[in-house]
DNA sequence: GCAAGGACGTA
DNA sequence: GTACGTCCTTGCA
């Protein structure tokens, strides 16, 4: 018999210092240490042929927990660190693999692997047998037997030593300068750090085996100390004797495990292909199956890849297409699999980043070029850096750069200040404060670092920083974002670096408003003193990093990669790019609306006071209630949740039905006054010096269905509803030579719930081409399309809306001012003519209840917390929310889609245009004049194509694209 | 100076 | 009935 015990848990260790970092291609999943961990098992098996081939072979693990060694002294290995969080995912692999290659994987708790090796190997020797353990563990070195029946191989590579290393009896005497018998002696004398094994203090391995050679033991010298003529080594010996005694049986290897399996279930046998090749393909180890594949004689394409170590599937889910569901199932499967590698590794980075503790006092301040290349250096070595640009404000397109700050590791962190003033209080600002790099040398330096494709930069909120950093002609390749990564998982739920520190980090977040005050007397980040900029700057890159630790992971063990990767990362780009072309807005225009509005308001509101009788704030809600339903008398107001009268727009309309004139007047004086304030008069404050534009910022974080949000100003709410509204579209202006288009999506929303509901007739109808709401009423009311009144396609139009938001018969008899009770009949007539309508609300409902979120057909998730909330109101509103959030979210996600592409296409087809804006289902571009028929077709394609190959609709999607020179009749 | 509420602009 | 952002008033610190 040829037992080979091989010693797993310190091969998985030096791997993992030894090998570079590998991660599985779908889910990044690290597996570099199992890949080790195959390939050293094949070649084992491989090299011990002929006179050496083992007969038998195990191979064995430390269990997780603590050993009988700990019950009697409790330091021993309490220094050891916690396993490296990408290793531990690795751990259970390992012993996948071995049983993949159809070998005994053993690991017992309470007993190191040592001990079971230690055991077995008395066994094998015992019965005549012949052992040899893989390890180059010198603990295992007390276990060689100068008969050759137990031999150590060392198989780790070193540079310039042979592949395999015997280590007999003359290997153990040079290590330890003893034969195997008084390894153990010796290690109780000098003991052993990593392991915090005490030994004596003083006493190094020579000196021990000095000792116990000339003593013959350990009991007989520590008897015999006092013999010794050295004084300082007699009462070393004399003070530490129990220690010593300690040591040994620490160190000592129990022979008497009481082992499961006999040695003869360790008999070897013939490597299965049905076991070997699912788990090689669920690793995704290309080469190892291919190389296994041949010499097997077996063709690994024919087995699958092992479904309970597999990535996630990261395909998206939709409602009516059974492979899909089926797909869903799966990955919920997977997702609540707590023992799954991927979710195992993202607890463990989670765990192991929550206990790194924090050392601002580590921060370093760059002040000159060899601070910063050293940094630059550690971003190389890292392969990766995080880091945040600071700036004298929030809008990134008029915000000067005033520093930069990096992270390599949680922990670390530097700040390169760049843009500093000196001296407060003075009206010019003072000049640049001392110890700072020149701007452009700095830049220079980082340029190649940040448009390094090989060096990830890790960002929170990248968009902000890369249109700033564009600014400054640095251009950025291969990033990664905190922000997005946190919006792919949980939503909106957490937006700020704050809320996620103190969420995932368990630490207050930063407050900016500490270091540049608020209201009148806030300062800008170019006015804190460099120490302070420096610690805050410093921290935000360290609390980045760490938080990427901990979110990356993340996105395989939930499913989100795709989403991340395909979606949100790439857009955050094309959005940079669009805020800063801004968009040509004609102040004159805006000028001449403004008079005219402020004319008639002022003649309204005159109107207005001789109405009522008196002058009062037009303004105030409150004091119009009071004049209306108190002072007036006016029959059915209603009151808001606060007890205030309510005045509405609604409210005032229906008043100005049953003749009061001052209602009309209202309405009409805030339609005037709400277009001035919100646009005519505040636009203008937003023209960019620099560029002469309207620079809008917008939120990819912000909306819980995936729709992006417009702010500073918004540019997704300038009116179109009313005449004198859509005026203020026709300030928003080509350049010269330019020519603005506008396409957008026909009833996207409509398209995407029949695909998702699967309703024949609606995707008939748009197969068709009709017209929608005509073609719902007909079918509902019995009421042909040629001829209809338009009061019935209005009532239909307000049903298939109402369809999308999740209707109810409340909100429907209050939109179409009919009673509660016909707005039912026409909800059950509805549900009637599209009987698939009901199962898709039914099944959202459901979902949301069981999951806690419901998901666009693009795979992003929208979470509702209180899906089982007890209130019931809060209840009915997830519901109808659950109804309509897939439904938008995935028209947003389409949209979303087109914008990534839309560039890389126009380029191809050699269409010079750009992408301004985006209102949801449309998109604003400005080309030059007399390009534009070119351009439309292309742009039709893009957002027409934007769902595929990802989703095959079955529905056609249309858009419609028109080219003028202001937006207003650009629509 | 700030937060909340009401109102209203968009898809 | 869904999803947003902004302006203005009000009330409190």
């Amino acid at each position: 018999m040829h037992l080979l015990l091989v010693d797993g848990s310190g091969y998985i260790f030096r791997a993992f210092h030894a090998l570079p970092p590998l991660n599985r291609k779908s889910d990044g999943l690290p597996v570099g240490c199992v890949q080790g961990f195959c390939n050293m098992l094949w070649k084992l098996m491989e090299d011990l042929k002929g006179e050496d081939e083992p007969t038998h072979m195990a191979v064995i693990f430390d269990a997780k927990g603590k050993t009988f060694r700990d019950d009697f002294y409790a330091e021993y290995k309490a220094h050891r660190p916690p396993a490296p969080p990408e290793l531990v995912p690795q751990f259970p692999l390992t012993r996948a693999a071995t049983r993949a290659y159809n070998i005994e994987s053993i690991e017992m708790e309470g007993w190191e692997a040592d001990d079971i090796i230690a055991t077995y190997a008395c066994q094998a020797r015992a019965a005549g047998g012949k052992v040899t353990i893989v390890s180059s563990d010198k603990d295992l070195m007390q276990l060689v037997e100068p008969d050759g029946s137990i031999r150590l191989l060392d198989t780790i590579p070193r540079p310039g030593q042979p592949p395999l290393r015997w280590i007999g009896v003359e290997e153990v005497l040079n290590k330890f300068g003893v034969t195997p018998d008084k390894v153990i002696d010796v290690q109780a004398l000098c003991g052993d750090s990593v392991d915090n094994v005490p030994g004596v203090p003083g006493i190094g391995v020579k000196t021990a085996a000095e000792l116990i050679n000339t003593y013959g033991n350990l009991e007989t010298l520590l008897e015999r100390a006092g013999e010794i003529k050295q004084n300082a080594r007699r009462e070393k010996l004399i003070a530490n004797a129990e220690l010593a005694r300690i040591s040994k049986r620490l160190v000592t290897l129990e022979q008497k495990v009481p082992v499961e399996l006999e040695l003869s279930a360790l008999a070897r046998q013939p490597v299965e292909p049905g076991k070997l090749f699912p788990f090689l393909k669920a690793m995704e180890f290309v080469t190892i199956s291919k190389r296994l594949g041949g010499l097997l004689n077996a063709d690994p394409e024919a087995w699958e890849a092992d479904p309970a170590l597999a990535a996630a599937p990261a395909s998206p889910v939709g409602f009516n297409n059974e492979a899909r569901a089926e797909a869903r199932a799966a990955r919920q499967e997977a997702e609540g699999r707590a023992g799954s590698p991927v979710v195992l590794h993202a607890a463990a980075m989670h765990e192991a980043t929550k206990a790194i503790p924090w050392t601002p006092e580590n921060y370093e301040i760059i002040r000159d070029a060899a601070h910063l290349q050293r940094w630059i250096d550690m971003a190389y070595r890292e392969g990766l850096v995080a880091t945040d640009a600071e700036s004298t404000g929030l809008d990134n397109q008029t915000a000067d750069l005033v520093g930069i700050s990096f992270a390599t590791q949680p922990g670390n962190g530097a700040y390169l200040p760049l843009g500093h003033t000196q001296g407060e209080g003075d009206i010019f600002g003072g000049g640049k404060a001392e110890g700072q790099m020149d701007t452009r040398q700095a830049l220079d330096m980082l340029r190649p670092l940040f448009a390094d494709r090989s060096i990830l930069k890790i960002f929170h909120n990248a968009k902000y920083d890369l249109g700033l950093l564009a600014r400054y002609d640095v251009a950025v390749n291969s990033y990664d974002d905190t922000l997005l990564l946190s919006y792919s998982l949980d939503g909106p739920q957490f937006n700020t670096m704050s809320e996620l520190a103190d969420h995932w980090l368990g630490v207050p977040g930063q407050s900016i408003k500490d270091l540049i005050g608020t209201g009148k007397g806030q300062k800008t980040f170019a006015q804190v003193d460099i120490p302070a900029a420096a610690r805050y700057a410093a921290e935000d890159s360290d609390m980045t990093l760490r938080l990427w630790r901990i979110l990356k992971p993340r996105l395989a063990a939930e499913g989100m990669t795709t989403l991340y990767e395909t979606i949100e990362r790439p857009l955050a780009p094309v959005l940079a790019r669009m805020e800063g072309r801004g968009i040509s807005v004609d102040r004159q225009i805006l000028a001449r609306l403004s008079g005219d509005f402020s004319q008639r308001a002022a003649a309204l509101e005159a109107e207005a006071y001789e109405l009522a009788g008196s002058n009062f704030n037009l303004g105030s809600p409150k004091q119009l209630g009071e004049i209306l339903f108190d002072r007036m008398g006016l029959e059915g107001g209603t009151k808001t949740k606060t007890g205030a009268w309510s005045t509405g727009a609604d409210v005032l309309e229906d008043l100005a039905a049953k003749g009061v004139p001052l209602a009309r007047t209202i309405v009409d004086w805030r339609q005037l006054t709400k277009l001035m304030g919100t646009y005519t008069n505040a636009l203008p404050e937003y023209m960019n010096a620099r560029t002469g534009r309207v620079h809008t910022t917008y939120s990819q974080h912000s909306v819980l269905t995936g729709r992006l949000s417009s702010n500073d100003p918004n540019l997704q709410n300038i009116p179109v509803r009313t005449e004198d509204g859509r005026k203020i579209r026709t300030a928003f202006v080509a350049a010269p030579g330019k020519i603005l288009i506008s396409a957008d999506y026909s009833q996207i929303e409509l398209r995407v719930l029949a695909h998702i509901a699967d309703i024949q007739a609606l995707k008939d109808a748009f197969e068709e081409g009709l017209d929608i709401h005509a073609m719902t009423a007909s079918e509902m009311f019995g009421v042909p399309v040629e001829g209809m009144p338009s009061d019935v396609r209005r009532r239909a139009k307000a049903i298939n809306f109402g369809i999308i938001y999740g209707i109810s018969a409340f909100g429907l008899a209050n939109q179409l001012g009919i009673e509660r009770s016909v707005a039912g009949d026409y909800i059950k007539t509805y549900f009637e003519r599209f009987p698939g309508i009901k199962d898709y609300m039914d099944e959202q409902r459901r979902r949301v209840k069981i999951d806690g979120y419901v998901m666009t057909l693009f795979g992003r998730k929208i979470n509702f917390p209180n899906a089982n909330s007890s209130h019931a109101a809060e209840r009915s509103f997830v519901e109808r929310a659950s109804i309509n959030a897939p439904i938008q979210g995935t028209a947003a996600d389409i949209i979303r889609r087109a914008m990534i592409r839309m560039e890389p296409e126009l380029q191809k087809a050699g269409i010079e245009a750009d992408m301004l804006l985006q209102v949801h289902d449309e998109l604003i571009f400005e080309v030059p004049q007399g390009t534009e028929n070119d351009a439309m077709p292309v742009i039709k394609r893009v957002m027409e194509g934007a769902a595929e190959p990802a989703v095959r609709l079955n529905v056609p999607i249309q858009v419609d694209a028109h080219a003028a020179h202001n937006w207003d009749e650009a629509h």
